[in-house]
DNA sequence: CTCCGTGCAAATAGTTTGCAACCAA
DNA sequence: TTGGTTGCAAACTATTTGCACGGAG
C-alpha cells in the first residue's frame, strides 16, 4: 500500500491518461492547472509567472511547447477571443465563456446547460467540429 | 442634377456616414468591400491583395490603419477566430458564422435568426457587449 | 494653410523553432 | 543508450507606430 501525495499525484494521473512523459517541467505545470480539482483558464504568461512564483522555473518556450502538447493530447483546450493571445482551459467540453473585456479574463458562463435554437447545419460535405460562444461583458453604467 | 457614378458612390456614402474623409485609398479599399453591396469577410493581407489586383496600390500598414478606423467607426466589425489574424465583416449587426476550418475562410451562418436558450445571465454589475458565436466547420468524412 | 492621412521602415507582441545539453525509460 | 524534452536565442507572423511627405478641406 502506497501513501498518496497530494500535492503531485493529479498532475501525474492527468499526464498519464496522455501518455505524456512526467518530466519535472511538466508535472510542475499540471499541477498548477488541475492540482486543486478547479477548472482553470489561463494564458501561457499567466502560467510561466504562476511556475516562478511557485519557486521553480521554466522557460517561457517550455510553457508554450508544454500547452501545445496539452492541447493536442486533449487535455486542454484553446481559446482564442481577441488577437493577442489564446487562454487554454482546462475543462475540455463545449461550454460557453464569458469574456470580461475589462481586464482580459476569460472564465466558464453560467452553470446551466446552453441551448441553440435554429443553429444553421452545416453545408452539405461539412460537419460541426465545434461551437465557440464567447460573451463578452463591460461594466455596466 | 448629378449623375451618380456607380463605381464610387457606394463607397463614397459609406465613408460619409461616418465622417471618414474620402481619400484615394480609403475610397478604393471601401469600394473593394461594399461596392457590390454584398457582405464580405476580409483579412488585411487580403484586402491589400484585391487593392493590387485592381491595379492600385496602399501600403500595407495603410490597409490596417483603415480597417481600424473602419471599425472604430463602426462601418465593419473585427472577428477573431483562432490566434492568427483577424477578419473584418461589412456586416456589423451581431449574428453566427461558418469558420472553414480546412481553408481558414469565415463567412455568414445561415440566413435564419438564431437563438439561445438559457444564455447565462450576465453578472452582477456587467452587461452583455455582444455574443460572439463561431461554428468551426471540418470536411465531412 | 493646416491637419489628417499615407508610406516606409522599424518596433512590438505573442508564439514557434533550431540546436546543443539533458534526462526519463 | 536513445529518443523525447528543455532552454536559450533567434526566427516568425500579424499588427502597430514614428516620422517625413502629401493631399483634402
Amino acid at each position: 500500500m502506497q501513501t498518496i501525495d497530494p500535492n503531485s499525484t493529479r498532475g501525474e494521473t492527468w499526464l498519464a491518461r496522455a501518455n505524456l512523459r512526467p518530466t519535472r517541467q511538466r508535472l510542475l505545470l499540471a499541477d498548477l492547472l488541475v492540482g486543486d480539482g478547479r477548472d482553470r483558464h489561463v494564458t501561457a504568461e499567466w502560467l510561466h509567472d504562476a511556475a516562478r512564483r511557485s519557486g521553480d522555473r521554466v522557460s517561457l518556450a517550455t510553457v508554450y511547447n508544454t500547452l501545445r502538447a496539452f492541447t493536442e493530447a486533449g487535455l486542454v483546450q484553446e481559446i482564442t477571443v481577441d488577437g493577442t493571445g489564446s487562454y487554454f482551459d482546462t475543462r475540455v467540453d463545449d461550454h460557453p465563456h464569458f469574456y470580461w473585456e475589462d481586464d482580459a479574463r476569460l472564465t466558464d458562463a453560467g452553470t446551466q446547460p446552453m441551448e441553440i435554437v435554429n443553429l444553421p447545419a452545416a453545408p452539405e460535405g461539412m460537419e460541426i467540429a465545434k461551437v465557440d460562444v464567447v460573451i463578452r461583458l463591460r461594466a455596466k453604467g
